[in-house]
Parts: structure tokens; C-alpha cells; sequence
DNA sequence: TTATTATATAAGCATATTCTTATATAAACA
DNA sequence: TGTTTATATAAGAATATGCTTATATAATAA
């Protein structure tokens, strides 16, 4: 079933979507689940400020949050009106697992398995 | 051929769609050549804010101007490199062709033929 | 030429955005 | 318990955005 798009909502989620930091987000949580810190070493930028743009992606529902023990993973939220136009969108974007690999590389990855 | 995008240069695009005004232009323009005039008469804005989401969309290369007589019109550029890109993007919109008629309507569409 | 119509540009203002630093909260661990 | 680690929130500042009004330019018509 499709759902019907209204031009305002989409605008803003392109608003969202329209900040360079915010797209990497998420063009990576599309596959893979992240935490707070990794995003900090990802993008060489303070806490807050990751904290700040997350917070922005969470409060348009585009993402969830779950805490697993001294962290908040975040990932895509599957049953956003939005998430199939979201996923459309991005999958024209380069992927962006250079940069998982770098994280891994510096022992950075966070995995609760 | 497919051009390799780049997260930057999206990231840029998607805040210039992520605006109400300029995401319903495009998705007008995609498949309508239109001048100034008209976009004030659809939008209930003035002109010069008309003038001014135009002139964002122009500076990107997204869109084309041409003038005819007194009216400049116009297009969605099918040159950019993120010509299809934007394509992908507005094809999940509602098309907007109910304004375009309204604009009949009023006698208000501007036609060069 | 002068007046009208269409459009662009400039300047200013209100608001939004995105950082920063400082501080609060929450879980884990010694 | 107190300390460390991870995260969130608050407040402030710098900049960006999107309008407004006034004015400039360009083409057309009288």
C-alpha cells in the first residue's frame, strides 16, 4: 500500500535531509544501527552538537533511539510515513561504509552483541 | 551513464527543495515552463520573494531562464548533474497540475505560442 | 518619448539554524 | 558510595534564511 505524500511534510523532510551531517547520519543509520559517540568520531564535531542534530532526526520520528546499557543506539525508523521516500532518496547517495571501516579500524565501533 | 553523486553537493540540493515554495516549483516546473508572474499568482506571495526563490533555484544550474518578450520563463535544467536526481526525488510528490488549472481558470496563465 | 507591465536587485528586519560552552542526567564500575 | 563514561539539555553567539519595502532594469504599448 501506498502512502500519499503531502508536499509541505516532504519539504520538510528534505529540510532535515538538506545538512551535510544529517544525510551522512542518515545514508549510514539506512544500514547500520549507531551510537551517539561514533557519530562524535565520525564527524570530528562536539557531543552536543551530534546530540543536537540527532535530536532533530528523532523528533521528526525519521529515527529511533535505544539504550543498551551506557548507550543510545540510533537507527532508522522503519514505519515512518516517510521512511520508503527517505531510503529513495538516499540510495542514489554513495555509501558511506569507508567510514564504519575507519571507526573499526581505530577500535571505535561500538557492538553490543 | 550514471553520474557519481557526492553527499555534499546532495546535501546542498535537498536544502534548496526543502523549502514548500521552491519544492512546488520544481515539481511544477518539471514538467511546465512558467514565468515569474505566474508563481506569484499561485503562491499568494510577492514578487520579489518570488524573484528571490527563483533566483536560489537558478544559481544551482536546477533551473533554466529564458526570456520571452516581457515574460522570463522558466525550466527545470535537463543538463544538471542532479537532473535525474531531482526527478527521482519529485516523482513521489502529488503533481500540482490543480494549480496550474486554477491559474487557467483566473485567465492568468501565461502562454507563448 | 512616456507610460505600463514584468522582473530583478538592494537593504533591512525577524526568525531560524547551527554551532559553542557549561551543566545536568544516566548507567557502569571501583 | 564516588568516579568515570555516555548522552542530553540549556543558553548564548554568529550566521543564514526568507520575508518586506523601495527602487532599478527591460520590454512593450500608446
Amino acid at each position: 500500500m501506498k502512502h500519499e505524500l503531502d508536499i509541505e511534510t516532504a519539504a520538510n523532510i528534505l529540510k532535515l535531509l538538506g545538512d551535510k551531517t544529517r544525510l551522512t547520519m542518515i545514508k549510514i543509520l539506512a544500514d547500520h544501527e549507531c551510537c551517539v559517540c561514533e557519530f562524535v568520531a565520525l564527524f570530528q564535531m562536539t557531543q552536543p552538537a551530534v546530540s543536537q542534530h540527532l535530536r532533530k532526526l528523532k523528533d521528526s520520528g525519521l529515527v529511533k533511539e535505544s539504550r543498551k546499557g551506557q548507550w543510545v543506539f540510533y537507527s532508522l525508523n522503519p514505519s515512518h510515513t516517510y521512511y520508503d521516500f527517505v531510503r529513495n532518496v538516499i540510495s542514489h547517495l554513495p555509501n558511506q561504509l569507508s567510514k564504519l571501516k575507519e571507526l573499526e579500524a581505530q577500535g571505535k565501533r561500538i557492538s553490543c552483541d
